[in-house]
Parts: structure tokens; sequence; C-alpha cells
DNA sequence: TTGCGATGTGAGAACGTTACCACATGTTCT
DNA sequence: AGAACATGTGGTAACGTTCTCACATCGCAA
């Protein structure tokens, strides 16, 4: 493995016969210069094959051109669509885009930002872990533009991008009980959360809904859920939520499967994400039930093989790469300096029906 | 936004009362220093909240603890699984992961090496895109330590890793005969590579294995699919492939619909990789057949959805968490000087069997 | 002619680290 | 006792850019 000495501006001014000075003016496209210099120049830098350092020009620009990227797990596709709507922006106007995992831990969070922020990147975009505990967070916007995706923080005012999980969640509900459903099943991780006891959250929901801060998205979802059936005079019945322990599909899948093993189970089923999908698959799967005709399932979060699998399932589908690209378009309106209020955008979700819904009466009555 | 200026190693001397030098020692932890002053400097340190300035360090050490990953499309789970097995190695060796889509273009991939050896990564990981054209990727490897993933290049004498695709493909199409299958369609994009007509591939792959160079993946497969069919004595018909023009869904859906409406279809289909599964997928949903009742199937590459839909979709796994291990592993060791030979690391492939072909006939005959 | 802005050039400082050297101490080995 | 060596410290030169000057020259209006 050779290692061949990049050759530098010094080398280039002096192939050409001028100042350091006026070989970086030319090469960085800063200051006068005049056309027979110029040339002079860019010969002298083909020549050497010259490639800028961009370490040493980010040392005294103060901006590195490289934005950092928080995801909770770069492989799920949640986060991987939204990576590429990042960096489809990104990319035209030369930027680089450094990811790391918090793998949805707060010490995993603090570890990447110390990296990203001593590796002096311009911005940040994250999925907060957490919702209340941000201290690091709080530091970190004192220096650092930042643009939160997919979750809010409490209290902490900045940029934003997700749906409005809350509507998107209730609609679906009511659609499934005008078309006939009294027992619908959700199956969310409501481990983690402000309330440890469902009952309160409902409460709460009830009550005093303003008083609620942020929240994880599931509880948003599960939020959107109590108001359908509020609204539709249908009565809450907790014994049909399928609370997962963990963020796994493994323990969903037992979960889903405990849920499906009771005497007046559910006529449907609605999950809240992505994961909670995939375990729900799996318990039907392992049953030998078929949907729509045993069992019902719309999912929050679109993903690909629901529209080839007969028959298709119905989904909520998140705008995964607009959502990327807003958060990076955000963020770079921040580095170029705009200095707004904190913007909380909401996309469109949209609403895919493919028949895994069992219309089981229509009309309203 | 407050734009709080970050302490450095002089505010940190000047409140410890030592000279930069003393500080730079205790905070860098090289040299020598004193338990009196190391504690004066730690604490300096910590009232000020410094944070060291990579960008600083990296211009004079030479390296930035950053490494560049070139990838054809991050969203694809492929590569996002790569990159999740990439990130599990790096992060704990306080590696940056840089990354950039080439989106399977070389003017792509020559813009992202551009980016990332200016950003003077340490190293860098690439799925090539084209196996000949590489004379970037030549200059590349003269001044940084390269991995290449999943594919090969022509005289470009790197580590690299991946599986066996000719043999995988061939055991798996060998199975498939045994079980009775007489005519095996396989859907693989094969527009782009050494040969533009496939009966001269096939003399090649007959006549002079060794003299085919470095190949892309797909015919990797497909020629496996050919000497699964020689080693048998069953005939090609090369009408059986659905050669798709383009690397897109819909393509693949449309070609294999026109090799489905053939009077003398296959009765199993082989995909070559991911995206001409869920091609081909579309395309089996469309005409409305059953698996493997109706058409029998087996996929080069395995998804998430494949084990809990039923049934299951017979797959051949590919480790590709573990190849982005390796492949970071691999990269590391160069970094830190190794200079062996290059290694070509193949790593084992794993046999999904989950019901989704038909067993036409047992034994041997 | 003088004044003045636009254009062009080079010397040298600056960015925040680590590398290198000189110069102190001790401590240990001949 | 003197040499050799590990330990500890500070001054200052790197690293490769851009930034800030000072100082030209030119054209043009007053």
């Amino acid at each position: 493995m050779v290692t061949k000495r990049q050759a530098t501006i010094a080398d280039v001014a002096r192939r050409a016969g001028v100042s350091t000075a006026t070989a970086g003016r030319v090469l960085g496209g800063y200051g006068y210069s005049s056309g027979e210099k110029r040339d002079l120049v860019l010969k002298a830098a083909e020549d050497l094959g010259y490639r800028p350092n961009q370490l040493a020009r980010s040392l005294i620009t103060g901006r590195t051109r490289t934005i950092g990227f928080v995801a909770g797990d770069i492989q799920s596709p949640f986060f991987a669509k939204i990576l590429r709507g990042v960096s489809d922006v990104l990319e035209p106007k030369g930027f680089g885009l450094l990811i790391t995992n918090s793998d949805e831990t707060v010490e995993g969070e603090m570890e990447s930002i110390r990296l990203l922020s001593e590796k002096q990147v311009d911005g940040v975009i994250l999925s907060p872990c957490d919702v209340e505990e941000a201290a690091h967070l709080r530091k970190l916007v004192q220096t650092t533009p930042m643009v939160l995706i997919d979750r809010q923080v409490a209290d902490l005012d900045v940029d934003s991008v997700g749906v409005d999980s809350v509507a998107a969640a209730e609609a679906c509900v009511r659609r499934l009980i005008a078309e006939g459903h009294r027992r619908i099943g959700m199956v969310a991780e409501l481990q983690f959360g402000p309330w440890t006891d469902i009952e309160s959250f409902v409460r709460m929901v009830r009550t005093n809904p303003d008083g609620i801060g942020a929240i994880y998205p599931s509880w948003q979802r599960f939020m959107g859920y109590v108001r359908a059936h509020d609204a539709c005079d249908l009565p809450l019945d907790l014994s049909l939520i399928a609370r997962v322990n963990s963020y796994s599909t493994e323990d969903t899948k037992a979960t889903v499967l405990r849920l499906l093993g009771h005497p007046d189970g559910p006529s449907v089923l609605f999950t809240a994400d992505g994961l909670m999908t995939e375990g729900t698959m799996m318990a039907i799967f392992e049953r030998g039930l078929r949907i729509p005709d045993d069992i019902s399932l719309v999912a929050f979060d679109d993903l690909d093989w629901m529209s080839f699998i007969g028959p298709g399932i119905d989904s909520i589908g998140q705008p995964r790469r607009k959502m990327g690209e807003a958060a990076a378009r955000m963020l770079i309106e921040r580095i170029g300096g705009f200095d707004g209020p904190p913007r909380r955008e909401k996309l469109p979700v949209r609403d895919n029906r493919r028949g895994s819904v069992c219309v089981l009466a229509t009309g309203r009555d």
C-alpha cells in the first residue's frame, strides 16, 4: 500500500510561480484573481492532481459541510428510507453525512452526540430516544442547529418533522368502527413513557389532553385509538391492548398470540409501527389465521411487502423519504443562518387500502 | 440560536496554570504528565466543558478516525443491514461513518469518492458499480485503504467480502432439479455486464470459465444456474430467463408477467436478488397465482417478510450484517498498518426452507 | 492633477491541535 | 562520582487551509 503525499496549495503555488494566497484564491474561488494567473494555477493544480484538504479548510472557516444523523437503528426500513431522503438533499449541496445509532438508549445517544460534535458537524438530525431526559440535547442546541425527526422532546424548541399520529390513528380506528368492527385490538410497545398504567393515561386523555406533554409516537397512536372510541361511543376494553414489553418482534409475537388466544378476542388488529406489524404477522402466521377472513389488520407505517402479498395489507403510510428531505432542508436553512421560530412540520400520511380489513357493516346506524 | 465559542486547549491550560503542551498531553493522553498537573488540567477542562476539536487533531496526526461507505442505495435492506454491521464494529472503536450513495452510476461513485477523500477519511468500504471501469478506484487505493463489498473489480487487488454466488446458486438449482423441476425460470437483471448476448456467455461458462473475469453477482448466479443444468444434464432453455432491462421492480414485474404468460412456462422461479424477488412477487400476486400450488419460488437474498407470510418463501440468505462487520474489521486492520496480501473473504450463505417449493419428485432417477 | 474605488497580488497571522526539542529534575547503574 | 536513563515541563514549529492586511496598479470622475 503506497502512501503518496497529497499535493497542497503550497505545492501548486510553487509550480505556478505565484504566492500561496493567490493559489488559494483561485482554487478556493474567493477574492480576486486575474485570468492569467488563474490559468497558471489551474494548470499546476491539474498537473499535480491537487485535492483540497477539507480538514484544513474547515478548521479555519469553522464549517465542515458535514451533518450528523442519529438514528435509532439504521437497518430498520423506517430510518433507512428517511436517511435516503436526507442524503438526497444533502448530496447535491456538497454536504457529507455522518451517521450513528443510538439503539434507543440515552447513553448511545449521548455517545453519538459526543462523536458528532467533536467532529464539528454543522448540524444534527436526530430521532430522540427519550422525550423527557434531554439535558444533553439542550446543551447541544446551544452550539449546533438541530432538527428532530419522528419524535419531539418536552421543552426543546427546535425544528421537527413528523406526522400527526393522533389524528391519523383516530381516523383509522373511526373507519374500522364505521365498517362494523366493535372489538378492535391494538398492538403497541407502551412500556416506556410518561405513564406506567394505561388507565391513568386514558383518564388524562379524556380530562386534560393539553396537560399531556411530549409523548412517543406509540402513545400518540394509542391516544388516537382512545379518541376514536370515545367519539363513536364505543366503550374501551383495555384487555384488547397487546402491550408489548420490549421493542422486539419475538416479544410482540408472544403478546399477540396471547391476545388471540382469548375467548372474546378482537375482530381486527391495529399495529402501532413496522416492528409491531412484523411481530403481529408472525403470530397470525403461526396460528394459521387468514387475513381478512379470520382476522382483519391495519398497520401504522407502510412496508414494502404489504403491496405484494395476497391480500395486500391496509396501512397508514408515512412519507419517510419526504420526512428526511424536509429535515435536511430545514437544517440547511438553519445552517445558512435562518433564525426564525421553531417549525413543527407535520406531513400528511397516506391511507393505503388493500383488502386486509373485513367489512362487517356499512352505512351509519 | 446562541453560538457559544467552544473552549480550546489554550483556554484549559490558562485556567489550570500550565502550558498548552502539558494540557495537550493530559487531554490527549500522550506523553508524560504528573498526577498533580493532571488533576489541575482535568478540573479546568471539566469546568470549561472542554471538547477536543477532532479537526485540528486530524490535521496534524493525518488520521481522522472516520471511514467512508459508498453504497448503491442505502434505503435497500441489503445495504442497510450491511451498514449496521459496519457501524457495530466501528462505533466501539470510536470511528465515525460517512455514507454516500452511488446510485449505481460511475459518476455517482466518483463524486462520492471525491467527497470522501477531500474529507480525508482513513478508509473506504465500497460496493463498486462497475466491475471494469475502475481507474478512479485504482487511484484511490494508492492513498487510502479500501475494502470491496458484494462485488469485485477486475485487476484491483484489495480486500473484499462477499458470498460464493456461483456455488450457492448452483446448489439451489440442483436442488430444484432433484425435486423434479424441469422448467426452471430465472429472474435477473443481466443487462449490464461483459456480455450483451447470453448465448456467448453460456458458451464461455462451458468452454473457458477461467477466462471470465470479474462479473456482477447477478451474472454469477446465472452462471450457477447454467452449471446446475449442465451437471444434471438438463438442457438449457433460454426462453425461461426473465432478463430484466433495468434495475426496477416495475420492469421486473412486467418481464415476469411476460414469462408467466408463455404457454410452456416455468414450474419454479429463481430470483437473483431482493429487488427481483419483489418484482416477481408483484407479478405473481397480479396473476393471482398461489405459491407453491401454481408456481414455486426460491429467492437469492433473504428478506424480513419471507418468514411470516403464508407459506414462507425459500431463500438463500446472505449474512449481510456479518459481511459489514467483516469489511469493517478488515479495513481497520489495514488502517492499523496491516500490509499482507489482499484477502477475498467468502462468507457462508443460509439455506432457508419454508415451503415455497413444490416437490414434484424425490429420489434420484 | 488629485482622489478614489475596483482589481489584483503577496506576506504573514490564524484556526486548535500534536510533534519535536531543549531543559530540567530525579533515580539507577557502573 | 559520573554517566545513562526515565520522568516531567514549557516553548515553538508544524499541519493546510482561509483571513487580514498592506500595497500595488488601473481607470475614471472631479
